[in-house]
DNA sequence: GAGTGGTCTAGACCACAAT
DNA sequence: TTGTGGTCTAGACCACTCC
């Protein structure tokens, strides 16, 4: 049950990138540097650098060195990033109005969902979120008490409920579905949109610690959103 | 500029598995066969095959071998693949028919798109899918063609445009947009949808060999379809 | 027991960057 | 010139699977 060497330096590493020990454009200790540090031979250090390279983690550029690679590449599509973080990289501003932001009880189909005793609560933010002020997306959503107990005491004009789940509930794994649906009054009002216009949905589960973390809804006005991607 | 070692063996990996000479579940080639076949030491055969797990082409077992892995875990979202396949996967009837298939000349944001001169013509179909007899997805589909030169010729009720393009044309690179939108009269009379019926578009580039090789729009009633996925 | 993967070492040669 | 990454070798020990 030993961890290999190689397993142990990523780990390390990766511990302290999360840390913040480690920024994006840091420099990474070369391989000469793990050798003597890990006691292991060149090859081992190597592998580590190299498949932290491949995994994006870090860049390596020969004759100079191994850096903490820039922010999170968009591998694909649902990535789990903050809607303030996405704005923000569009160069626009990002603000954000509190709707609701409280207890849920006998929820049956969300406990059923996080897998919960059917009788437990639930907490429920309902966050509209602005770019350069106009209303660009609803976002609802549930969370488990037992992960986030101190969710309902957040800031969210501050901090979005995605970057605090992050920090208190790393996640571990998530699933999510896109839809095309017509939004409900209470969206169309929030959104400043016709009952008939269609929204982009994403429904969107993540766990943490084997767990469902929280549930969330993502509604988004069809002609003023889209999701993209390449790979 | 010589191709390391551990590179060929990929590559060559990766060629017999999308030519179809490894099909999934095959075994391939152990550590001490790729030694002596491509004269390298156990390190070097090693990191190839190693590599190509990490990218969940091989799943290999300790003393049992190495084996292509199954068909392609849905990464993320938007895999190309074919829609036929996917219907199939959910164990329902794909059926197909073809509303277009010609020439196409000075469709100008076209040309644009795929970095064409203006006046080249581009090859066009518009397909119909049907799930159980359901109308389930509009392909609007532009090609090369200086990539796929036959296109205008194939059978597409036997053959998904996308199956073919990705025997002709291997893809290196894709964009994609998903959007929610209202259907033109021309879609919501094939989908057999109202006008006012919200769609989930998917708007989907693929390049190949440096050029673009397609451009295609994918119109799914909001209402019947969705995209899923985890990770 | 024979074959396979999982991992490691100690040394080597090369290309490239920074100085 | 020095340090860094990119890659390779030849051998080794171990754990596991299959027969």
């Amino acid at each position: 049950m030993k961890t290999p060497p190689y397993l142990v330096i990523k780990n390390d590493l990766l511990a302290r990138i999360q840390s913040g020990d480690l920024k994006e454009g840091d420099r990474v200790p070369s391989e000469t540097q793990l050798v003597a540090q890990y006691n292991v031979s060149r090859m081992t250090a190597g592998r580590a650098l190299i498949e932290l390279m491949n995994e994006h983690v870090l860049i390596r550029t020969q004759g100079s060195g191994t850096f903490v690679a820039p922010p999170k590449f968009n591998s694909t599509l649902v990535e789990i990033r903050s809607i303030g973080d996405e704005i923000r990289e569009r160069g626009h501003v990002h603000s954000s109005k509190v709707i609701t932001l409280r207890h849920l009880t006998g929820e049956g189909w969300l406990t059923d969902e996080m897998s919960l005793n059917p009788k437990s609560t639930v907490l429920f933010s309902r966050i509209l979120h602005f770019e350069n002020e106009i209303p660009i997306q609803v976002e609802m959503r549930w969370v488990n008490p037992g992960l986030a107990p101190g969710y309902l005491e957040q800031d969210f004009t501050r901090i979005t409920p995605s970057q605090y789940l992050m920090q208190v509930a790393p996640l571990q794994k998530v699933d999510y579905r896109i839809e095309a649906s017509l939004p409900g009054v209470g969206v169309a009002h929030d959104l400043q949109i016709g009952n008939y216009e269609p929204c982009l949905l994403l429904h969107r589960r993540t766990w943490s610690q084997g767990r469902v973390a929280s549930v969330v809804e993502l509604w988004h006005p069809g002609a003023r959103y889209q999701f993209s991607g390449q790979f």
